[in-house]
DNA sequence: TTCCTTACTGACTCCCGAGTCAGCCTAACA
DNA sequence: TGTTAGGCTGACTCGGGAGTCAGTAAGGAA
């Protein structure tokens, strides 16, 4: 597993990255454990990212884009503005990637490492703008109605933020299903459509 | 300094502890650096809390205690049930205390802590209830309706935690009028009142 | 075939921070 | 006015984790 072009190793690094940080938290990740799980020599972090601050914002960065392209993907793709609503939504939710574990732990980072706010911020607003986007597409196709697309996808995903948070650092204070229909009851009354359509 | 009782010293060192951790990120707390901020020695902290993890559940469970003491003032108090609503929502927003930098850092630390966690859903929980309490109350009082008291609560709190979360981590993203004004939107949709009726 | 570059490693160093411990000081009680 | 208990400290230990460095291997250019 010698000489491989950096590219390659750096991808795989920040994978790798972004695995143990969800699975550990940022707290508990050292340099070893990444390249424990990468199957390199410690060394080689440092090789390749000089600092652990920059193997950690790096990562953040990497798996920021990762999201941000599945977002494109659904804004982007052919199909009705309700059902790219729906779609974003679920995209939005609590999933088996641990993604959220490391976007709190992302957040409560961010607060005093400017780098990792911009990623952060990044990432944030996209989601935000995403939403606001499809809904407006929505409200000019005349599929819904919305008086103010950027305050209500900011709700939304303000809401979704704060139910998620609450299901992932509180176990069981909530269930998925649960959480899901609150969210698609506050998407319903912005968009004036039943809560029915969003399932 | 010397030779106070053990009760007041730990209130003192609890207090002290809760602004350092604030300030500086749980990350970056260390037990010296609690120690130097209370103007006693670092042998006298573990004296006192034997270790540092103990010391910073106990710091956290000290917070919380504070925040839920001002809530039940509120809950308990002589006014109106929408006035109530009023103030718990403008006890629960960002304020000068850097309490939510502290309870970000608390979430995420959660996630691996179990004590931790117990302390932060006890907090999390009682905010919801306590609005919850707050909104049955005023529909037995006919000042407003709501069908479903124990869902509106959360999801206003949960907005708020998604507001103010951004707010917090993200200088400027949006500013503490337009929070204000969101979380009063969706409170007045739950409450079937006008938004005025919550400033 | 030699030389240079680049990916990579083992084996370090070094510092920081949690936790310890022997003993000091003082208030209170006998 | 001893004695003691409990609050308190200075001066440690010790382990863990970030970062370093000398050197190896391999591939390409000349």
């Amino acid at each position: 597993m010698t000489g491989r072009t950096a590219d390659v190793r750096l991808d795989a690094l920040l994978s790798t990255a972004c695995e143990v940080i969800a699975r550990r938290g940022l707290a508990n990740t050292r340099t070893a454990d990444v390249a424990a799980a990468a199957g390199v020599s410690q060394a080689l972090v440092f090789y390749h990212f000089e600092t652990k601050d920059n193997l950690l914002v790096r990562a953040f960065a990497y798996a920021a884009d990762q999201e941000l392209a599945r977002v494109e993907t659904v804004v982007r793709s052919p199909g009705a503005p309700l059902d790219k609503v729906r779609r974003i939504l679920k995209l939005y939710g609590p999933n088996t990637t641990k993604a959220w574990e490391m976007w709190i732990d992302g957040w409560a980072e961010s607060i005093r490492v400017p780098e990792l706010e911009k990623v952060s911020r990044r990432l944030d607003v996209r989601w935000k703008e995403a939403l606001a986007e499809v809904i407006r597409a929505g409200v000019a196709a005349g599929d819904f109605r919305c008086a103010d697309p950027h305050g209500a996808a900011w709700r939304i995903t303000a809401l979704a933020d704060g139910l998620t948070v609450q299901a992932t650092v509180h176990d069981r204070i909530i269930s998925r299903r649960q959480l899901a229909e609150w969210i698609r009851l506050a998407t319903a009354r912005e968009l004036a459509v039943r809560p029915e359509q969003l399932v």
